[in-house]
RNA sequence: GGGUAGAUACCGAAGUGGCCAAACGGGGUGGACUGUAAAUCCACUGGCUUACGCCUUCGAAGGUUCGAAUCCUUCUCUGCCCA
């Protein structure tokens, strides 16, 4: 256990985070001279982490090297409710076998950043399920419409006339009822979800619980700069992405978004002398390390400046996709492709776009006429669109 | 419970018998330019087809009509007002 003084330990988990409720009361907790329970929940909606959910991870593990437990709670039950937070429309359902599918994996890609010896995992499923309806009524008398409304989604959602299920509502009970149940000392979310984790602080307290600290990590912005990273979204980079995507969808970020990049994943400040295309690859490289090996992040780095800076596939790593010798239209060839290569479905519509719109090349030239048949021969590369080529075999 | 307005493609939103695969905007994709950035410009954006065209699609199911997103009936869902 790391034996930081309960002050030092304070200012080093203070970075980043957006927002502390309170200091004071941590600076407590942290002198207890026992481990902390540290709460965090994620609701397995989707199979993938990715970048977004990594920032509060990355506290997460900070607090473990510091001596304290992680409590990850996965929200099987939750989930099937979803989350309104940040919504402005209300998520759809999920079956129980998809959460727990998802579920899985989560655990799984969890523990490429959690220190498992110091990291509780529970399913919520397991106290919500066997509640009563008496006890549902009963946790809902202790907070009101009013105070419901005061979140700025459901306001938005109440004032533009879009619906509002009561089952939306719920919601912030059932987390904070989660805090309840393992007896949180702190809980970490994204500032999305200081309302939820609020909520917490409530319950414990009509429990005779001392009210967990409140830790909010700053959104983090998907590919687009706008939106919040979501797979939902598909502006995501997911830990699990292969190399050579990571590396390609890092790059393509913008370069504001590109400095929060640094903050928030790498706890560095960017620096203003490096030039913005090479403080992206460094941010990409180091990514890729993280998540695959440092062999791999320089082999990424060096794929990307062969295949992108210099233009030149001959040599890259791409996927080998049976075309040589068959006699296909261009078109055929590239939805084979695509399929093949990146289990992508295009229509043949869609390829047609692409090989009239001047995206797919053939031996580094451009086919723009759909009709035509390209004789490939083994080692032929076929450039299908910004990211993708596959290779002739 | 009463009244009223709605349900159109990824989203918003036009369209109120044939010229509708459906205006326009956003988003997305591709191209040019670049640093696979930003900004800008251009093209594309249901499926099959080289194309003519054909097929599926305007909440659901029936019906009227030579012809329906548009008219009628029933159903499902939602907003707003009143109780």
């Amino acid at each position: 256990m790391n034996r930081l003084r309960p002050e030092e330990a304070l200012a080093s988990l203070r970075r980043g985070a957006a927002q502390i409720i309170s200091e004071a009361e941590l600076l407590e907790k942290l002198r207890l001279d026992r481990p902390l329970r540290v709460k965090l929940g994620v609701d397995p909606t989707a199979p993938d982490i990715h970048l977004g959910h990594t920032v509060v991870f990355e506290k997460l593990r900070q607090f473990q090297d510091l001596g304290h437990t992680a409590i990850l709670i996965i929200g099987d039950f939750t989930a099937m409710i979803g989350d309104p937070s940040g919504r402005s429309a209300t998520r759809p359902p999920l079956t129980h076998d998809a959460v727990m599918a998802n579920a899985e994996t989560y655990r799984r890609q969890a523990f490429k950043l959690l220190d498992p010896n110091r990291t509780e995992i529970v399913f919520n499923g397991h106290w919500f399920e066997m509640m009563t309806y008496e006890q549902v009524i009963r946790l809902n008398s202790r907070v009101t419409l009013q105070q419901m409304m005061q979140r700025e989604d459901f306001k938005a959602r109440f004032q533009n006339g879009t619906p509002v299920s009561l089952h939306e509502l719920q919601y912030p009970l059932l987390q904070g009822w989660d805090s309840v149940q393992v007896r949180a000392d702190v809980e970490l979310g994204g500032t999305d979800q200081l309302f939820n984790i609020l909520v917490a602080r409530d319950l414990q307290k009509e429990e005779g619980l001392p009210p967990q600290v409140v830790m909010v990590m700053p959104i983090l912005e998907g590919l687009d700069g706008v939106q919040k990273m979501s797979k939902s979204l598909g502006n995501y980079i997911g830990v699990t992405d292969a190399p050579g995507d990571m590396f390609g969808k890092t790059m393509s970020i913008s370069d504001e978004l590109m400095a929060k990049y640094y903050t928030l994943l790498l706890g560095e400040t960017l620096s203003p002398d490096l030039h913005p295309m090479e403080a992206k690859k460094s941010l990409a490289a180091r990514l890729v390390s993280r998540y695959h090996s440092e062999e791999a992040g320089q082999a990424a780095r060096q794929e990307f400046e062969q295949r992108f800076s210099k233009r030149e596939t001959e040599a890259a790593d791409l996927p080998a996709i049976p075309l040589a010798g068959l006699d296909l239209d261009i078109v055929t060839a590239v939805v084979t492709a695509y399929e093949q290569g990146y289990q992508l479905s295009k229509s043949r519509g869609d390829a047609r776009r692409l090989v009239e719109g001047g995206s797919v090349q053939w031996r580094g030239q451009k086919v723009t006429d759909a009709k035509s048949r390209p004789e490939f021969a083994p080692g032929d590369v076929l450039k299908l669109d910004k990211l993708r080529s596959v290779r002739a075999a």
